[in-house]
DNA sequence: AAACATAACTTGTTATAACAAGTAATAATG
DNA sequence: CATTATTACTTGTTATAACAAGTTATGTTT
């Protein structure tokens, strides 16, 4: 039941008590739960905490609402009760996941071959920046990028802090961290059978497939300032795109 | 200013307001919005309105709110979803390959388990629609659909069409052709490993990694109108995602 | 029995109200 | 002048209330 005062507001314990019986099937997958007014009743507390709680709920992609019909139970596997999908670190912190970034690679070098994949800007000096983020204690996916010099090592800075701090980041976090605006993300998604050493890292097997996901991030002023490659095991993290067309 | 009665609610009219002012720089990145109260007073609505809205706009990912400060203009990061997967048909036009798209399965079916998919709506009929997409007379795409009765046959003609004049096209084609606006598009993309029958399809060998697109369609009114399950060849065929923030 | 009208549900929208709690500016105090 | 207390402002939480608008069940009528 809903304890008064003391730390936690209404709502949240709403949702958690509805979260853990749809967990627990009482409430199973396509299931219609009672009616706003009725779970009024049974927890006591006013309409506006209740749909409070539902709109979270709904937005975790745990249920749905129909206008005059009733609020049902989405089929969902763990995968698909998030939306919009953005960084590694958001997506994690949205299911309640616990996770973490490793720093696995830095370097300062000189700007090579690379350049023409930049789209041919010609940068003095580029940054190796490689992570590894974990999910639950387990490798889900690799980051390699290159990334103009100013902003890598910037970046770099503010990841060993990240990192020292356990949290979960990818590069995109990065950015908001050093306040930096992004303009446009180009990205290309192949699927690719993972060689030996990719699947090392990542705990699968030789040839299991991963999700490739290629992107040049551009500023405001439409110049390119990293490269990235990231190398997802779609097992363990799944990709959702969330498009709304209006 | 917003219109009593008639068509949109209130809070809606306030988040398309409040946005428009978002993306023409009169609340610039960083910027305080205006006080929910100020807000209240300049629309001429209860807060609670004014909240709705706000809880629109932060859900989108344009505005963060902070207790006892304020709400600010969030900077663009990636997951302010306004991202565009190009389709079949638009893609292999932009590239200038020439492509078309076969119809190799049609069935008129009761709804059965899918409507869980289809989060739980009740039709009596929905229509199976297979294609495959073909780019330079090789096989790259397969999509396996599920559509809302009275749609489904409609795009069904406009299909079979389409295949006659031996052009490139995805179900997203056949929406235009019928005249249906999309609202919402979720996708759940993975890599998998190609089974026997897929490979076989498209041409490729058994364990290939390929892409899954997983999509489900959804109409203004939030409706959902087809389940589809997409299987990408990346080889052969590749994906791009255009992200253009704000 | 079939067709229609009505009532009794459901969620959706909106208003008014109050207090809690975090933040910032201002006034009172040392 | 520096420190503290107060006050005014912000968003956060919650209650009560009413009507709108879909859906379903219950009627009533033909």
């Amino acid at each position: 039941m809903t304890t008064r005062d003391l730390a936690k507001p209404l709502y949240l314990q709403v949702e958690e008590s509805l979260k853990n019986d749809i967990k627990s099937k009482k409430y199973p997958v396509g299931s219609k739960l009672p009616s706003e007014k009725t779970l009024c009743d049974k927890f006591g507390v006013s309409r506006i905490t209740i749909r409070q709680a539902l709109d979270l709920l709904e937005n975790q992609g745990f249920i749905y609402a129909v206008h005059g019909k009733g609020t049902f139970v989405k089929a969902s596997t763990i995968d698909s009760n998030l939306q919009k999908i953005s960084s590694f670190g958001e997506t994690l912190k949205q299911m309640g996941y616990a996770g973490y970034t490793k720093i696995t690679h830095y370097e300062e070098r000189d700007t090579d071959d690379f350049e023409q994949m930049l789209r041919g800007r010609q940068w003095d000096k580029v940054i190796n920046l490689s992570l590894t983020g974990y999910s639950m204690d387990e490798p889900v996916v690799l980051y390699n990028s290159v990334i103009r010099s100013p902003y890598g090592e910037e970046m770099y800075k503010a990841a060993l802090e990240l990192e020292r701090k356990g949290e979960a980041f990818s590069t995109f976090d990065l950015y908001a961290e050093v306040g930096l605006e992004i303009g446009k993300v180009e990205q290309k998604i192949a699927a690719i059978n993972a060689d030996e050493k990719t699947s090392e890292t990542l705990g699968i097997n030789k040839g299991d497939a991963i999700l490739v996901l290629d992107s040049v991030i551009l500023d405001k002023s439409m110049q390119p300032i990293e490269y990235k490659k990231g190398y997802y095991c779609t097992d363990k993290y799944t990709f959702n795109l969330h498009r709304e067309l209006r």
